[in-house]
DNA sequence: CTCAAATAAGTAACCGGTTACACATAAACT
DNA sequence: AGTTTATGTGTAACCGGTTACTTATTTGAG
C-alpha cells in the first residue's frame, strides 16, 4: 500500500507538503503543488481515510438506521439520504435495527466506534439514553422526538385525509389497520383516522398489528374478512398491509372499489403497478431521506443549527381502489 | 471520550494489559482481569475500532455495492448479507452503484480506503481492473465471474424454465423481455428461454431493455402490447417488470392467465400479493446474501480457500398469471 | 535444589495521516 | 537599510489502539 511517506519520498518533500497539498490548505509553492500532484498520480496513492479519521476524531462516515430495508419503504427514504451524503462526500454505515432494541444500540456503538460524524436514525426508541448521551449530530427520520432534529411525514393528517376520503366516496363500515404500537408515525396515522371517523360519526373497526411484516399484513387480512366481512372500506396502516387486504379482498371475490374500498399509506412504488392500482397517502420518502441529510448535513458544518424538525406533507393518491368523486369525473 | 489510556489509569495497569484482556490473548492473571473488566464497565469505555484498524490495518467493516436496493430484489440480498455478517461481528459500508462505473469505483476507492476486510459487489463490471488491483476478498453476487468467486442464481436454467412453463401451459406467441444488455443474469435468463423457444420452434418476439428501472418497465410493457398485440404470453426478465406488464394486460382488459400468461423472475416479496399473484421463476435471494457473506467470511479468515463459486438453484413458482396444467388440478 | 519453561505485566515503537511549531526566505513597509 | 509580514517547508508530537520486546516472578521437571 503506499502512504503518504512514499509519496513524500517521491516528490522529494516533506509528508507535510502532502498533507497540505491534499487538504488544500497551508502555503505550498505551485511548482511544488504540481510536483506532488504528478508524485500522487503516478503512484497512484489514496490517502487512507482511518489515519485520518484516527487523529481528527471524526470520520467521513454517517450511520443510518433502518427498522428494515425489506419494507420497500425504507429503500428509498435511504436512497434519499444516501444521494445527498454523496454530493458532500459522505459515505454510510448502514444496519437494520429489526424494531430491537438491542440491535439497535449495538448499531449505534458501532457507528460511535467508527467515528462516524452523524447518525440518522428511524428508531423506536427516540428518548433512549443512548441517543442522549451521544455527543454527535442524531437526526430522526419518519419519527419524531422533541430532543432531537427530526424529518417526518404529517402522519395525523395522512390518517384524517384518508379517512375522510373513505366518507367522500362512500364507505359506511370501515375498518382501521392500527400498526405496531410502538411505532410513533403509525399511531398518528391511525389517530388522525379515528378523529376523523368519530366526527362523523361513522362506523369503524380497529385490527391491531403488532408489525410491520409482509407476514402479518397477511394474517390480519385474513382476520380481517373474517371477523367484519361488513367492512366496505380499509384504512390501512402502510402500503404493504393494503395490498394484503387487496390481495386478499379479491381471493374472497369482492369488487374493488365497487364492494370495498382501499387506501394504503406510503405510496410505494408498486403501488401504482397492483391491480386495481393502489390509492394511497403519499409520504415524500425519498425527499425525506434527502432532507435528513440535508440537515444533518447543517448540522455538521454548523453545530449551532437550533433543533430544527421538518414536517413533510402528506397527499392522497387517488387510484383504482377508491371510486371516483361525481366531480371527478367530469 | 474514554480511552484505554484512562481505563489503564483507572484499573492501576499497563495499556498493554487492558488490550490483552479486551482481546482475550497474552497472559492476564485471573485477578487483575477482573479489576480491569471493572474498570471498562465502570466507565463504560468501549474500544476506538478506527485505531485498532489502522495499526492492524483492517477494519471490521465489509463494503457493499449493489446496483439499487429500490429494486426490491436487492435488500433481500442485503439483508441475508448483513444477517450473516453481524453473526461474525462485521458490519457494512453500503453503496448504490446506479449502474455506473464512476460510482461504483468511487465507492470502492471509499471502501478501500476505509480498511475495509472484504468487498460484496453486485457489478456489471466484474473483469474490471480495479478489482483485479485489490487485495482484499471480493465475493460477487448474483453476479458471474472467472476471476473471483461469485454466488448467483442459475438464470439460464431459469429461463429455460420458464419457456418451458409457458409452453407446457399453452402459450404460442411468447413476448420475451431481454432486459439490460450488460446485465449479465438478465442476458442468462434471456438466453435460456431464447433456447428452448428455438427447439421447440415456437413463435416469439424480443422486446429490448436498458434498464431495471420501474418508469422503464412500464413503457416497455405499453409499447408491448402495441407492437405484439397477439401475443399470449410474457416472460419478464424481473418480477418489477413482469408486474408492469401484469398492470398493463389487465388494463387493456386482457384476461389473466386466461388471454395470456405471464412469468417473472426473482420471486420479490410482493409478487404473491398482486393480483392475480405473479408466477415467477425464484431465485432464493436471502440465501443468495447469506452464502456471499459465509463465503467472505471464509476467504478472510483462511486466505487459501480455491476460488469457489456457488450456484443457487431456481425454481418455478407456480401461482396466478398462468394456467393450471391438466394434471395440477387433481 | 537448580534451571528451563510458563506466567504476568510494563515500555515503547508502530500504524498513516494532521498540524503545531520552528525556521528560512521573500515581499512589503517605514 | 531595517523591520514587519507573508510565504514556503520540514520536524516531530499526536490520535488510540496493538504488539514486539524486556523484565520479573512463579512453576515444575529432574
Amino acid at each position: 500500500m503506499v502512504t503518504i511517506k512514499d509519496v513524500a519520498k517521491y516528490a522529494g518533500v516533506s509528508v507535510a507538503t502532502i498533507s497540505r497539498v491534499l487538504n488544500e490548505n497551508g502555503y505550498v509553492h505551485e511548482d511544488t503543488r504540481r510536483v506532488v500532484e504528478k508524485a500522487i498520480k503516478e503512484l497512484n496513492y489514496t490517502p487512507n481515510e482511518v489515519a485520518r479519521s484516527l487523529y481528527k476524531r471524526k470520520s467521513r462516515l454517517i450511520g443510518l438506521l433502518l427498522p428494515d430495508i425489506t419494507n420497500p419503504y425504507f429503500p428509498q427514504l435511504a436512497r434519499g439520504v444516501e444521494d445527498r451524503m454523496q454530493q458532500s462526500g459522505l459515505r454510510l454505515i448502514f444496519g437494520n435495527s429489526d424494531e430491537s432494541q438491542q440491535k439497535e444500540q449495538d448499531y449505534i456503538q458501532t457507528f460511535v466506534q467508527n467515528n462516524v460524524v452523524g447518525i440518522i436514525a428511524s428508531t423506536n426508541f427516540p428518548g433512549m439514553d443512548f441517543y442522549r448521551r451521544l455527543k454527535i449530530p442524531v437526526v430522526f427520520l419518519d419519527r419524531i422526538s422533541s430532543d432531537r432534529p427530526a424529518v417526518y411525514a404529517d402522519g395525523r393528517e395522512g390518517g384524517r385525509i384518508a379517512a375522510q376520503q373513505m366518507i367522500e366516496r362512500g364507505s359506511r363500515q370501515i375498518a382501521v389497520l392500527q400498526g405496531p404500537a410502538h411505532v410513533r408515525p403509525a399511531q398518528d396515522r391511525f389517530q388522525g383516522a379515528v378523529e376523523v371517523l368519530q366526527d362523523t360519526g361513522v362506523t369503524y373497526e380497529v385490527v391491531q398489528t403488532d408489525s410491520f411484516t409482509l407476514d402479518e399484513a397477511q394474517r390480519r387480512a385474513e382476520e380481517l374478512f373474517v371477523s367484519f366481512p361488513e367492512t366496505d372500506g380499509v384504512i390501512a396502516s402502510n402500503d404493504m398491509a393494503a395490498i394484503a387486504v387487496l390481495h386478499e379482498a379479491l381471493r374472497l371475490g369482492k369488487k374493488v372499489p365497487e364492494d370495498i374500498q382501499i387506501i394504503g399509506f406510503d405510496d410505494i412504488p408498486l403501488s401504482e403497478l397492483v391491480s386495481p392500482s393502489l390509492s394511497t397517502i403519499r409520504q415524500p420518502a425519498y425527499d425525506m431521506g434527502k432532507q435528513a441529510a440535508e440537515l444533518m448535513i447543517q448540522l455538521i458544518e454548523n453545530d449551532d443549527v437550533e433543533l430544527k424538525s421538518i414536517q413533510m406533507p402528506v397527499q392522497f393518491i387517488q387510484r383504482g381502489t377508491t371510486r371516483i368523486k361525481a366531480e371527478e369525473s367530469i
